[in-house]
DNA sequence: GTCCATGCATGCGTTTTCGCACGCATGATA
DNA sequence: TATCATGCGTGCGAAAACGCATGCATGGAC
């Protein structure tokens, strides 16, 4: 009476899943075998792990059970490999990360540029992602982030201050030259409550016209005229059809940093592209300030 | 970059064991398997785990980092496979128990009868062991034990309470209603001071004659009539050729229990086997007391 | 009602893994 | 020095695991 641990691991991608397709995509293998393994794995224990319904595999109590063990055995599986690069020293093999789309576009890839010369036997993946992405499982080794500090459990480096602005198309701002007291119409971000504090304060009459929830869309509607968006200044200065429009005081934003984990933090490949960050950063920093 | 599972299991298994060969024994594979995947993991981290010796494998530093990752993967296995048998309630299927050798001899083999009648589709395993068996690690599932309390982490049942007296052949015995005063030699227990407190204070010029490690060994001895041995009252008892001797009072000795990890102690089986302990200690617990 | 997308079960041929037998190296022993 | 025990490496045939193709069941869209 015992489990191959391997089956356990095909048990949590299951339960985390649902369903055997998305399991197996997870685990690189083809789903009939994460179908086989769970029957092995139900077998060997005498008890049904999972029920099988025509809209997937639903745990019972026991493979919730085994899942949770599961959980705990992949933590410190993570935690192994984490450790073993941070004390990888070599300039060779994989390296993932991950940073915010226009950050990425506007400026990060003459790191990339730069580090791919510099260590071409890295085999560096980015991950371009909004979202935030999970270092402790190992999906990126090093991020790139926007916000005031690095988060639990990970060590971070503070690359740069930014400020944000209120940035239009040329036609836009010309309008605005010209009539400052009339009435402007902003373009925000969904979550956001409204037409920044700091626009009201010049502009009683400044509205919202417009909600995105995706920045990169609210920089083409800005482009193409739809009315002012407040972003951060390197956005502004770094993309072509904008000006910064004087209708807010640029204001103080989330610096950028660079953050791993702790345990993955000392090796090479990280270090090496983190002082490729610190110096590329240094150099342009004035873009980023008002 | 990533790792196998059970090649975690397999490193963890070569590093305790030290060569090929007993680490596959342990995994009941071939030791060729064992080097194989060994082989692979090294391959997989781009690292190496062990050095090749001509004495066997011994781990690299990495190999160390590895196995203390792969013990706790381990441990969170055992306490799932613990809890996964705590809450079955069927009576088949494999139930590993263990006791002291001479109170398995003496008794628990007419509970271990009446066991495998009421339940004939329990596949039993006896373990024999006179030492400690780890019950977090799944070496067995109920333990029989003589000592002052169950132990950290473990549920206990107390079965009888015990007390030891002096045994000796009947020729010795004779002699020494004869002569009280007279000498009388010893075997005692190897890790003991000497002859027990409760002896001398009957007659000072007790002596111990020998020095054993195994009890099973004292017991012959005193049959063979070598000296007097302090022994649990069940042992004297159910010894033929042995009789008490009034060179001692009879003291208290540590107690009888029954003791399973709390994970395992729910579990039918050994819920079961407990039952079957109780009644029969209850029934003939005056054969352990004085 | 038909069509299609999703997801699982099954059979078959292929790939991978495994166990076994043999050979080699090393160190202890007589 | 000859012999034996221990332990590892390697090649080959067997066994197990795997991927792929096909078929079935269900539920939603038109």
């Amino acid at each position: 009476m015992d489990i191959d641990w391997d089956d356990l691991k095909t048990i949590l991608a299951v339960v985390r899943e649902g369903t055997l397709g998305r399991a197996a995509q997870g685990l690189g293998v083809n789903y009939t075998t994460v179908a086989r393994r769970i029957t092995r794995a139900e077998e060997a224990l005498g008890q049904k792990l999972f029920e099988r319904l025509t809209e997937g595999y639903r745990p019972t109590d026991i493979g919730l059970l085994a899942a949770r063990h599961a959980e705990q055995m992949e933590q410190h599986q993570n935690a192994l490999m984490r450790q073993l690069q941070g004390r990888d020293e070599t300039l060779r093999g994989p390296l993932v990360i991950t940073a915010p789309q226009i950050l990425l576009n506007l400026h990060l890839v003459h790191v990339i540029d730069r580090f791919c010369t510099l260590h071409p036997e890295v085999d560096l993946s980015v991950n371009s992602a909004n979202d935030l992405v999970d270092l402790g499982r190992r999906r990126a080794d090093l991020a790139i982030r926007v916000s005031a500090n690095p988060g639990d459990a990970l060590k971070g480096l503070r690359l740069c201050d930014q400020h944000t602005a209120a940035f239009a198309s040329p036609e836009i701002a010309r309008r605005i030259a010209q009539a400052p007291e009339a009435a402007t119409g902003w373009i925000v971000y969904d979550q956001t409550k409204g037409v920044p504090e700091a626009a009201l304060a010049r502009n009683r009459r400044a509205f919202v016209r417009a909600r995105f929830d995706d920045m990169i869309a609210m920089i083409g509607a800005a482009q193409a005229g739809l009315g002012v968006v407040r972003m951060p200044m390197f956005i502004g200065r770094g993309t072509p059809g904008l000006v910064q429009v004087p209708v807010m005081e640029p204001s103080p934003y989330a610096p950028i940093w660079a953050v791993a984990h702790a345990d993955v933090w000392p090796g090479a490949k990280v270090s090496a592209f983190r002082a490729l960050l610190r110096a590329y950063f240094r150099e342009h920093r004035r873009v980023f300030a008002a």
